[in-house]
DNA sequence: TCTGGGGTCCTAGGACCC
DNA sequence: TCTGGGGTCCTAGGACCC
């Protein structure tokens, strides 16, 4: 029985960017960025201009005056993306992705199929090369949140193995924003207090770590500090909440605007509920301000939710609520419509009485109506496409909107 | 010419129950 | 007849990740 477990964290470079430089060979070598309006992903050759992700076209364009924006091939990026995961799949049973690009691996039982860390690391990156035709980088470390740590340093396109008696040792000079949960904000707060590098952090007190932070980030902090970290690389399970938004710059918050956006909005989020046999009692809607100040609104209902009528109609009177809250502001920038509290097809279909026509109550008429219209609406789709029938997609400065290809490879399974 | 979209987790206060 | 403490659920906001 090993007593410590061999992690791997295997994450592709630039992924969008190198399936681009991939499919069009005369892009290679040269800085490109997917996207138009805002940087989706930007190559590696333009990120040493400063070019990064959620960044504005025009800012790109400002620091890298030499980039070309390329239109994404999104069905390239997740066909490509799940080829590469098949290949880690080779090493271990033991794979928990984490994104479109990047996977965990326990390889601790695969040592003596493939030898070494270094050997397995090797071996996965020449696979991916050779067979798909993609730069991977991989960390090799006793738990994932170091391993993670390792592919970052190992970047771009590079393997990291780190011994386990060298571990303080390789991780005292790293910055602290490599540690996974800290962003700007608490990397503020530590330069604040002097703590730039892991090291520092390490030797702060736990107490003050948690005064600092808060309790979950503080403990969090203080055990990596000491290398007790979460090991285990689980399988993937389902995501529990789903959620879509639209962002149309500054507009009025007339009604029209408002139930268009959030038919749209709600069709998205209760079609993939539906799809996936699933139904949510908390629906969250978010309305932000411009320039960025959101506030949101939600409801825990008596019944999940999964009809877009329905979804449609609770997120309605909860934006007018949020509004209602903020007369003062006259434009608004994103509306967003999220489902949580998620249950499972066995909990929708509790039968009930059939008394007042509540559209909530599962069993009323009302709601059965509903169903049954946007189930056979879901069946003419599946036939003939999205686009064929249902709510119009809405006519919002369509320049700005991200194609549903690209939507939908941030989605989480349900 | 201002900043996309899909998620997870934590905190804090209040309601409510036992 | 005043007080207490713990647990759970809900809401709103915010940090963070890819």
């Amino acid at each position: 029985m090993p007593a410590q477990a061999t992690i791997l964290h295997a994450d592709l470079d630039a992924f969008y960017a190198s399936v681009e430089q991939l499919l069009d060979p005369t892009l290679r070598g040269r800085p490109i960025a997917v996207g138009g309006g805002v940087v989706l992903a930007a190559s590696y050759e333009a990120k040493r201009f400063g070019v990064q992700g959620g960044m504005s076209g025009w800012m790109a364009k400002r620091l890298c005056p030499g980039l070309t924006f390329v239109g994404g091939h999104f069905r390239e990026y997740q066909r490509l993306a799940d080829q590469v995961m098949e290949v880690l799949g080779d090493f271990t049973p033991w794979v928990q992705r984490i994104s479109i690009d990047e996977a965990f691996l326990d390889v601790t039982g695969s040592v003596h199929l493939f030898g070494p860390p270094h050997a397995i690391g090797t071996r996965i990156r020449e696979r991916v090369r050779d067979e798909i035709g993609l730069p991977i980088s991989v960390g090799a470390a006793t738990t994932k949140h170091l391993a993670k740590i390792a592919s970052q340093v190992a970047k771009p396109d590079g393997l990291v193995v780190v011994p386990p008696s060298r571990e303080r040792e390789f991780l005292d000079p790293l910055p602290v924003s490599l540690v996974w949960g800290i962003g700007p904000v608490t990397r503020q707060r530590l330069a604040e207090r002097g703590i730039h590098t892991i090291g520092e952090l390490a030797a702060y007190p736990d107490q003050s770590l948690r005064a600092l932070l808060g309790r979950a980030l503080g403990t969090k902090l203080a055990a990596f500090a000491v290398n007790h970290d979460e090991r285990r690389v689980r399988r993937n399970g389902r995501a529990s909440s789903v959620g879509a938004q639209s962002a149309f710059g500054r507009r009025e918050p007339d009604a029209e605007l408002i139930r268009a956006v959030l038919g749209h909005l709600a069709d998205r989020v209760a079609g993939r509920l539906r799809a996936s046999g699933r139904a949510g009692r908390t629906v969250t809607v978010r309305v932000r301000f411009p320039p960025l100040n959101a506030v949101t609104r939600s409801s825990t209902r008596r019944y999940p939710v999964s009809t877009t009528l329905t979804l449609t109609e609770i997120a309605e009177h909860l934006v007018h609520q949020a509004l209602a809250d903020h007369r003062d502001r006259s434009e608004i920038s994103l509306l967003a419509v999220s489902v949580s509290n998620l249950v499972g097809e066995a909990a929708i279909q509790l039968e009930l009485p059939l008394l007042p026509d509540d559209a909530e109550r599962p069993g009323s008429r009302e709601a059965v109506n509903r169903w049954a219209a946007e189930r056979s609406m879901d069946a003419v789709r599946e036939r003939f496409g999205r686009e064929s029938v249902g709510y119009a997609s809405v006519a919002l400065s369509p320049r700005q909107s991200v194609p549903d290809d690209f939507r939908a490879l941030a989605e989480h399974d349900l």
